[in-house]
DNA sequence: GCGTGATCATCA
DNA sequence: TGATGATCACGC
């Protein structure tokens, strides 16, 4: 039926990683699923980051690790990207929590989010809705790292949204700022609360913030590999 | 609550 | 119908 999925273990260079990652091209969830004797579900309601977890676990990346990328001895950061028949983004993509205090002396070059974005394995994976979950499939892996302009269009919304955040303005910045990277609530809901700066200065409790790539961003960068 | 993994679902 | 704002699950 299939070659056996690989071994889960942590892949010594950014190479053999990448390989690997291009070996899952073309199984689906159930396969991969089943090979690793893991639970698939219905849908992706209740386990929205149900795919992004099995990859981390065919790539052996460090589960449920803090660390500041999924492969942090590679310095590469893993992303699953949901795409349509056309191998455009369906989602956004979720890059890191934007800092609300403690920001004194970041800078575009110190941030984490520059840092994440450095080299990021994406794997593309068939997400629309209309496909049952078990039968997505993967698709080919691209290994990324942003070229001059995108790594200046990155920091020009970055220090833009910074300066929002420093100046007391967070709960005035909505998805819309921003023309590749926007900031919209990640928290377990809207009554999520956490520490910000508030437009006097003074602390304030407001919703938690990410930084997420817009659509545009991801599908030119699939685009640029993809189509060249 | 925070940070990891993200997608859902409502409404303009 | 697509993007914005909201939400789900888990370990600690």
């Amino acid at each position: 039926m299939y070659n056996n999925p690989l071994p889960p273990n942590t892949p010594d260079s950014e190479q053999q990683l990448y390989q690997r990652a291009l070996a899952l091209a073309g199984y689906t969830m159930k396969e991969l699923a089943e090979a690793a004797k893991l639970p698939i579900p219905e849908n992706l309601k209740r386990d929205k980051g149900w795919v992004g977890m099995l990859l981390e676990y065919y790539l052996g990346a460090c589960a449920g690790s803090k660390a500041e990328q999924d492969f942090p001895h590679l310095g590469v950061e893993l992303k699953t990207i949901p795409i349509n028949a056309l191998g455009n983004p369906l989602e956004t993509t979720f890059v890191c929590v934007a800092p609300l205090t403690g920001n004194s002396g970041i800078t575009w070059e110190s941030s984490h989010l520059r840092h994440k974005l450095h080299r990021v394995l994406w794997v593309p994976v068939e997400g629309e809705r209309s496909i049952p979950l078990a039968q997505r499939r993967i698709g080919s892996a691209l290994l990324w790292s942003p070229d001059v302009d995108e790594e200046q269009q990155l920091k020009h919304d970055w220090e833009e949204l910074m300066d929002l955040i420093v100046l007391g303005k967070v709960e005035s910045i909505t998805a819309r700022h921003g023309e590749v990277l926007q900031i919209r609530p990640k928290a377990a809901n809207s009554r999520a609360l956490t520490e910000a700066i508030g437009e006097f200065g003074q602390p304030i409790m407001t919703l938690p913030r990410g930084f997420y790539l817009k659509k545009a961003f991801t599908r030119a960068l699939l685009a640029k590999h993809f189509n060249l």
